[in-house]
DNA sequence: CACTATTTGTCCGTATGTATG
DNA sequence: TCATACATACGGACAAATAGT
């Protein structure tokens, strides 16, 4: 693909803009930055002038040029006066690490790999959505534990769980070293049933402090609740996850 | 929780400011909608002075102001000199709607429930990563097939696949009216393994385009590998869906 | 070699937006 | 509310490097 083909589509001229008030130069650089990154515009290909930019964009000259300038500061572009701008950037399909399958080699993969640090772990009496979800009545406390996960440090799962009295296994220092589903077992809980669901949300301050991010990046979020045989809640968790650090990876059988 | 105890979060200094070059009075006013919206601070509750919030963000009175006046404009706040700005919009939990169980039940509810318009079709040579997926020679060509899914005229799913050539029966006039796992089991493909990963990610203009969105969003990014009983893959799909719209829900049992 | 078209670099002036004290 | 500084965005003008005729 060059360029050619890509400015010439129309929209170009009214995408620009959403929701937060973006400099318009940088929004054409993440553009154009964007494309380089995916490799749809390979290393040496030539890059639009600042004039079919700025017609393709609907913006001044000036506009582009800056757009072009960040691109050619981060490494991206290589500009030459009379020549153009060209791709200077090598693109190298990423590999995706995947290492993950199912629930639960998913978490005892997990457990050997990486470390969890523990926030909080406290009685409480829980939001309103966690007490209607677990049939509480209004007084009622359940067992709040606020968790975060790391790979070599570097912080990528967040938890916020909430459990049922089950006995003395389950606590602080036990959710250190074993999983949840293993003390679940050790209390003598037969779980079921598990509903979860999975979604994608945006970083806001809390949440990209505690997950060493920018504001603003795509999170997945993990809604599970575990029922045990009675149909009964034990547990509900709400995770939050680094998309760069985990996915969600599953492997079964259409037989 | 009020805002009192929020502020006195010292962290809140250096959170503003992100990879995008956005305003700082904007930042704040992020900030100040979400905990309204959820639900964090509720109807009725003051909110800080310009003064707290200017002292715990670190800016001036007249950024803090600005973040309080748009908040007010949208009719989140009253505003009344002397007494103080208090929210005044009302939260109400949100339903999420989760219609969906398992990959199988999943596309048939998909089938009857929503539309799908067929953006491109044609037999091409797929990029460099969908080669080595399939093993292909470097001409070798596959069937790629670009569609959206919508529910009430709304687009929430963005696919993009491609299919090894399994005869008439899959073509442009039968994907938007059977799904495709019916096209496979009519062409005589048992399909066996699925491989999928689930990531996040966010709108770029080409994705917010398709999907009515603006640009920054977080959505949901499928990767799915089909694959028959002998091992061969069969189909490939990139799919994206609005978040909001469209969720992952899985049902399954611990036994 | 000159001539020209293309493309980027630099500069001007102006208007508006952002942020401070 | 005011004065001030800096960033963003526009259009115009001209200079300088490159490539082709």
């Amino acid at each position: 693909m060059t360029f050619e083909e890509l400015l010439n589509d129309p929209r170009l001229g009214q995408a620009l803009k959403s929701d937060v008030p973006t400099p318009l130069y940088h929004q054409v650089y993440l553009f154009l930055k964007e494309k380089i990154h995916l490799g749809d515009i390979p290393f040496g290909e030539k890059m639009p002038t600042e004039h079919q930019l700025s017609e393709a964009f609907q913006v001044s000259r000036i506009t582009a040029k800056r757009a072009m300038d960040e691109l050619a500061e981060e490494g991206y572009i290589s500009r030459r006066r009379g020549k153009g701008s060209h791709v200077i950037y090598k693109h190298r399909a990423e590999q995706l690490a995947a290492p993950l399958s199912g629930l639960l080699e998913n978490l005892k993969v997990l457990g050997e790999e990486t470390q969890v640090r523990s926030i909080d772990f406290k009685r409480a009496i829980p939001p309103l959505d966690i007490q209607e979800r677990f049939g509480l009545a209004p007084n009622e406390e359940l067992i709040q534990s606020v968790r975060v996960r790391l790979t070599d440090g570097i912080p990528f799962g967040y938890y916020v769980s909430w459990t049922r009295d089950i006995g003395e296994g389950y606590n602080e220092m036990s959710l250190q070293q074993s999983t949840r589903l293993d003390l679940f077992k050790s209390a003598g809980i037969a779980l079921d049933n598990v509903e979860q669901s999975i979604t994608a949300t945006l970083s806001n301050m809390d949440t990209a402090l505690v997950l060493e991010i920018p504001t603003g990046r795509p999170l997945l979020l993990l809604d599970r609740s575990m029922y045990d045989a009675e149909g009964k809640l034990i547990d509900h968790l709400y995770a939050i996850y680094r998309p760069d650090k985990y996915q969600f990876d599953m492997k079964f059988s259409m037989k």
